[in-house]
DNA sequence: CTGGTAAATTCAGTTGCTAGATTTAATGCT
DNA sequence: AGCATTAAATCTAGCAACTGAATTTACCAG
């Protein structure tokens, strides 16, 4: 059909900004988009037809139906046709691969899943196992919606433009695998510690946030005046510093490692500790040390409060340099962190300055990077919903339904 | 005088993308006004005839004239009228104020200062000092040019919105006197390092980099993915986190500070050093140790070593946790610094890992924070030319020629 | 003086918004 | 049932402001 190729500037411009209407409310009338966007009643109703007649938005109950009005004439009311789009979330993980994909309120269609050997250095197998995954999750989906935008969290640095650094060895060049090259329409990689601040961001939106990984490592995603921070080489939320910072060797090991770490110390020194000597030493893991807490064990105890004092010294920095307001704990472990985070709240006012940050566990658990994922890409939409629109339109946009 | 009120959507949005190429660019051709706004001729060249008009811009030799094209008709060119605004940027210090004004392209016209006593509290003193000072640089300048945005730094947090927190004391409160409210027109009130960042960002512009005012107390402003961070109350670039975390109690003290305590308790330690201990413990200054240490003394040698390293530490968590590039030392000390710089950058590969930040001196002396005050104004109009032009609206943009 | 180049100017044509009048949809009161 | 009331939708003319193409201007070189 006879559409503009180059629809005037003012037109695009009312476009996006009533689909962003679209995507941040959910059910709008007319006169809230008129007042969302400025425009008259007769220009948002004339948007909202052609954006119903190409599929993006969708009538639903007038007002008053929905109960919402009891005098005049019940108002229209439009929203955003969750089923106009698919976003895919992927969290690229060392040792195994997760992935969602969402509709475009964000509500989870399908969800998959792969093991990886996480010491098996393979390119091209990360390649189609991702291409794989998505394929998966897609069908899974039962939507025919168009794929808008495939979020990828890896364990590795990723600067603004998705890239990560060469780094001594090939690790992150192999986490990052060029994931854009292999996979159709719009592709972004991003950090899985980023992704987790995103994900808790999106639940409990604050200015000043930080989400700790803690699994075998710790990686921040900063979050400050409501932007998260990449920094050069996407370096920011890197905790190598604090090896020499605190001056001991330990510098970014996550919960899993201290913990295995500091109760074989303990036990080597000689600690009394029943429960866990009982364990084989190798097959030691976090999940023990949890458990033997919790059964009153007190090496375990003191274990998991050296845990909670180097949380709250991570807490501290955050906190002065940067002013975060909000720490939330994520990675598999999270649900268990509850004795650690009493410690780490407890010895926060000796070694930092009031107000102090909020510290808490995530409650997304293993999700937190697909679910940052998902929520990345739909902000990615609502940041720019015409820079979407426009990837489909050949298309697009021609005749109604 | 019949100017539309509401001017329409589609005109504001291309006066300000002319006007922000008038900004960025220098002098320039209808045909560059074409590539950057995307433009017809035809409508660039009628809105820069009105901003003339208005008195925005100014048109300047042809093309042809200025030796810059031989064949065709000559291109007309315009610029930026430097003389269509006034900025003044304020370095609102504990012991003194220092500002400046300057013209739309960045010409300091005048400067001014006053001297205050760091130990007197009186808000209203602050308040009728700076709004003294303010005239006084505007009637220097020699200016009619309207005054368009007055930046003032000060020695306290700031908020995104200009406000500082409550503090125990009232230091900060004290600091952030209210000026918006008892100076006219358009004010910002920003943290000194944090403009001490911008002033040294507007020299070498870097996606992330860090300034770190080193003078009685360390305090950064750090500017990450090319944005200038704030935090929860202002608080990002606080350095007390130090105290703490490198266990010792001297948390965020500066240069001067530093000097003064280590060169005592070296003497108090019985260190020989003939140059120091024959100055009298009390009026002992940092000018003093870096002197001694230009004479050879061995003592003021280590103090600045352990000055030199302690920049170091700070560096080593800048560029981890952030993925800073480049750190620039700014404050009234700063030319003195390169002995302190060469031991700090000798240490970084002990403690950090590459690539290590840049770590360099800034050139800008005392007006380190008066400049960025000056840069950030104009980069405020750069940003929204718009808001300003319409703060003057009254009188300009009546009739069409 | 003429041809060539590159810009400025002019002007009709078009897009897409706005404002205001009119119409429609529903309820409540008499 | 009929009519007033409310609030929205629709229709219409009017207009601002951009584009595109044709035309004119400016200047140089030969």
């Amino acid at each position: 059909m006879g559409m503009n190729v180059s629809t005037s500037v003012l037109r695009r411009l009312n476009i996006e900004a009533l689909l962003r209407h679209a995507f941040t409310s959910g059910t709008f009338t007319a006169a809230e988009a008129m007042d969302a966007t400025s425009l008259t009643r007769a220009t948002v109703l004339g948007l909202c037809d052609e954006l119903t007649a190409a599929g993006w938005i969708e009538e639903v109950e007038d007002s008053r139906t929905a109960g919402l009005s009891r005098r005049g004439r019940p108002a229209r009311r439009h929203r955003l046709r969750s089923g106009a789009g698919l976003v895919i979330g992927v969290d690229a993980g060392r040792s195994g691969y997760r992935a969602m994909a969402a509709d475009l309120r964000g509500t989870v269609l399908a969800t998959g899943r792969r093991e990886l050997d996480p010491d098996v250095v393979d390119r091209e197998l990360r390649i189609s196992t991702v291409q794989d995954l998505v394929r998966e999750v897609r069908e899974a989906s039962a939507s025919a919606a168009p794929l808008l935008v495939t979020v990828i969290g890896i364990p590795a640095p990723v600067d603004t433009r998705g890239r990560s650094p060469i780094d001594v060895g090939t690790f992150w060049r192999l986490m990052n695998s060029g994931f854009p090259e292999h996979l159709a329409g719009r592709v972004v990689v991003e950090n899985d510690a980023n992704l987790s601040a995103l994900a808790e961001h999106g639940l409990h939106p604050e200015a000043n946030m930080a989400a700790l990984l803690v699994g075998e490592r710790v990686g921040a995603g900063l979050i400050v005046d409501g932007r998260l921070l990449h920094g050069a080489l996407g370096g920011a939320g890197e905790m190598r510093f604090l090896e020499t910072v605190l001056q001991d060797d330990i510098g970014a090991e996550g919960v899993g490692s201290l913990a295995r770490r500091w109760t074989r110390e303990g036990l080597a020194a000689g600690r009394e500790s029943p429960l866990l000597a009982a364990l084989p030493a190798e097959s030691l893991t976090a999940v023990d040390v949890f458990a033997a807490a919790q059964a009153g064990d007190a090496l375990a105890r003191d274990v998991l409060d050296r845990i909670g004092e180097r949380i709250a010294r991570i807490a501290a920095i955050l906190v002065s340099l940067l002013g975060i307001e909000r720490i939330v704990l994520a990675g598999a472990v999270a649900s268990s962190l509850e004795p650690v985070l009493v410690r780490a709240r407890e010895v926060l006012p000796d070694i930092a300055y009031a107000p102090f940050p909020e510290l808490v566990a995530s409650g997304l658990g293993r999700d937190a990077v697909v679910r940052g994922a998902i929520e990345h890409a739909l902000s990615c939409l609502r940041e720019d919903p015409l820079e979407l629109l426009e990837l489909l339109e050949p298309a697009e946009l021609p005749d109604s339904p």
